[in-house]
RNA sequence: GCCUUUGUAGCUCAGAGGUAGAGCAUCCCCUUGGUAAGGGGAAGGUCACGGGUUCGAUUCCCGUCAAAGGCUCCA
């Protein structure tokens, strides 16, 4: 949230908006008991211990309409400052602990400690707020979900109420149509219609199935990022799915990652696990011979399918599945190289992001949490490799934020963030530098002075992973992908049996002149204007149309997605005007 | 995993304590057509699955599975 948005009336309209929702809900519910409400960047929400009452849908509809009846008293809002001690007295008379007085003992002493008054209702707030709750008119309940108290989930689960507010009526109109517009930008139902991919319970929770033009765009964009590795001196490497459970207890994914992944496989003599990661098999043939500083630095790069065990209640369409395929290279390189081929990786990925045609995202620096114990490795290569991250980033001059706590347990990371169509943040691509794998696995690289020296691995994945980028894809492109992208590029529809033979021609001639592209040719009986629809309604890029005119002129009439119809042409006029690529 | 919600034909959805309907898609027949859906007919459902209440459950209750929105965690 932007600073120019926390400062702003809607802000603190929202807030109160929240409050007047926790002072409905007491009026309901007396024994509630209130915790943290803030203002979000839709909205607002009260985090509210129930105790022991289910809250359903239903409540949400009175709370909704006691709202109505309060913001009708038009009750002053009236703001008081007490000391800490007054404070802890009133939360004890409001019966708002214990949440409240954890909340009072966060407050550092210098701040001033606040309450809000409506009518018979106080809260401990911060503030600001608007000065009437008659000024909150344009507002609505949404739904409710569970929180866990402080987002910690070995604490209590809350009952967690969403709404929004606006100034204006038109606003909460629009906010809430442009929601529902969003839906059908929803890559799960344009997937389906599209033909792209699916779910089936038969086959398990999160594991997608591709379909044929989902297939294709996988295979359309591997080549892509194949052909942008091989130019940059990356190598192809393929390993198998599964592995010896040994590699992950070196690797440690076994103590630190055991409750992602898939249960271990016994034969009685060996264990294996379905891999998570492709790291291990690549330091595999990083060892398989003796390496010289000679060789380095070395980039294996592998369309590598490993399967996670997400928490069921996680998952989310092609945006986070058990089973996925990264576009993943592992980069072994010499503390000297590092700041250069971590550059290296972070304009490829830039590259990747412009020809894709995302324009909108952010960068984000994971750095380590000191709070947290989970990291592994020593001190100084953390503080080497999160230094080697934010030079790059500077040399590079990408804008950045620097977030603690998500690095990944073995490194620091920079991960492009990318919004789906509901607004939620996804991270798609990353690079991470790691100093641990090639400590726990004792790699080593001959180098100038004869002796061994330890290398730097750097995982990176451009993508992501080739289910969230389509997936994501598909939500930015609301389906009607650039036509490099389109898995079906041009359909040629013949009006009549008849002109079949001739559309048959067509198609060769295009091949001729366009070597690869994706043609699907309507030989079905259907009127003209059904074909159309249908390919229009596949966002097919080019129609070409096949009639008597056209055999007789030896003409095609095209018909764009975008413009609609524009007119005959001859078969080499048409392959000249499609997008080069 | 936890909280809330949902599960009826391939898809989108309607329906009611007494044994189920529409549109689209599918199949057949007619239509050979010029820029977003020609006409007619047929077929298609253990109402997610398993228990319970009831004379009777797809409908009410419980459990399981799956999905959606959150929370916690990650490409």
């Amino acid at each position: 949230m932007d600073a120019s948005y926390t400062k702003s009336r809607l802000y603190a309209l929202r807030h109160s908006a929240a409050h007047l929702m926790a002072q409905s809900v007491l009026q309901l519910f007396p024994d509630a008991k209130l915790t943290i409400g803030p203002p979000i960047e839709n909205g607002f929400y009260y985090d509210i211990d129930f105790g022991d009452t289910k809250i359903t849908e239903e409540d949400l509809a009175k709370i909704e309409e006691k709202m109505r009846e309060n913001a009708a008293r038009d009750l002053p809002i009236v703001k008081e400052v007490l000391t800490r001690e007054e404070a802890r007295k009133r939360i004890l008379d409001l019966k708002q602990d214990p949440y409240k007085l954890e909340l009072l003992d966060d407050i550092p002493p210098e701040e001033e400690i606040s309450f809000y008054t409506q009518g018979e209702f106080t809260d401990l707030c911060r503030g600001p707020h608007v000065s009437r709750t008659g000024e909150i008119q344009h507002f609505k309940l949404l739904n409710i979900a569970g929180a866990y108290w402080r987002g910690d989930e070995r604490n209590k689960m809350l009952t967690r109420l969403y709404g929004t507010a606006f100034e204006t009526k038109e606003e909460l109109e629009e906010y809430l149509h442009n929601l529902e517009e969003a839906k059908k930008r929803d890559h799960r139902v344009l997937g389906r219609q599209l033909g792209l991919f699916m779910f089936s319970p038969n086959v398990g929770s999160g594991l997608p199935l591709w379909l044929p033009k989902g297939a294709v765009m996988r295979e359309v964009l591997t080549d892509f990022l194949r052909q942008a590795q091989l130019e940059r001196g990356y190598q192809p490497v393929v390993t198998p799915h599964v592995g010896n459970a040994k590699l992950w207890e070196i690797s440690g994914h076994l103590h630190t990652y055991r409750d992602k992944m898939f249960p271990i496989m016994d034969d009685g003599r060996e264990q294996f696990l379905l891999k998570p990661m492709n790291c291990p098999f690549h330091i595999e043939i990083y060892q398989s011979e003796l390496r010289s500083y000679r060789d380095l630095p070395i980039r294996y790069a592998e369309f590598g399918t490993v399967y996670r065990y997400e928490q069921s209640g996680e998952l989310a369409g092609m945006l986070r599945v058990r089973g996925f395929t990264q576009d993943d290279a592992h980069l072994f390189v010499t503390p000297e190289q590092l700041l250069d081929e971590f550059k290296g990786v972070v304009d490829l990925m830039l590259v990747v992001l412009d020809r894709l045609g995302l324009r909108d995202y952010s960068v984000r620096v994971g750095t380590r949490d000191p709070e947290d114990d989970k990291y592994v490795g020593a001190d100084e290569n953390w503080e080497q490799s999160e230094k080697a991250i934010l030079q790059a980033c500077e040399d590079l001059g990408l804008a950045y934020q620097v977030s603690p706590g998500d690095a990944a347990f073995y490194g620091p990371k920079l991960d492009l963030m990318i919004k789906d169509a509901l607004g939620r943040t996804w991270q798609m691509g990353t690079v991470q530098v790691d100093y641990n794998l090639p400590e726990r696995f004792q790699l080593e690289y001959i180098g100038e002075d004869g002796k061994p020296h330890r290398p730097i691995m750097i995982h990176r994945a451009p993508f992501g992973s080739l289910e969230r980028m389509i997936g994501l894809l598909t939500e930015q492109y609301a389906g009607a992908f650039p036509f490099w992208l389109a898995p079906v590029q041009v359909a040629i529809l013949p009006i009549a049996d008849r002109h079949i033979p001739y559309a048959e021609r067509v198609r060769a001639e295009l091949l001729a002149h366009r070597p690869g592209l994706r043609i699907q040719l309507d030989d079905r009986r259907l009127t003209l204007g059904k074909k159309i629809a249908e390919a229009q309604s596949n966002k097919v890029p080019y129609m070409l149309i096949l009639g008597d005119r056209d055999e007789e002129a030896e003409t095609v009439s095209v018909r764009s997605r975008e413009e609609g119809d524009l007119g005959g042409m001859c078969v080499e006029g048409f392959a000249a005007m499609l997008p080069a690529d």
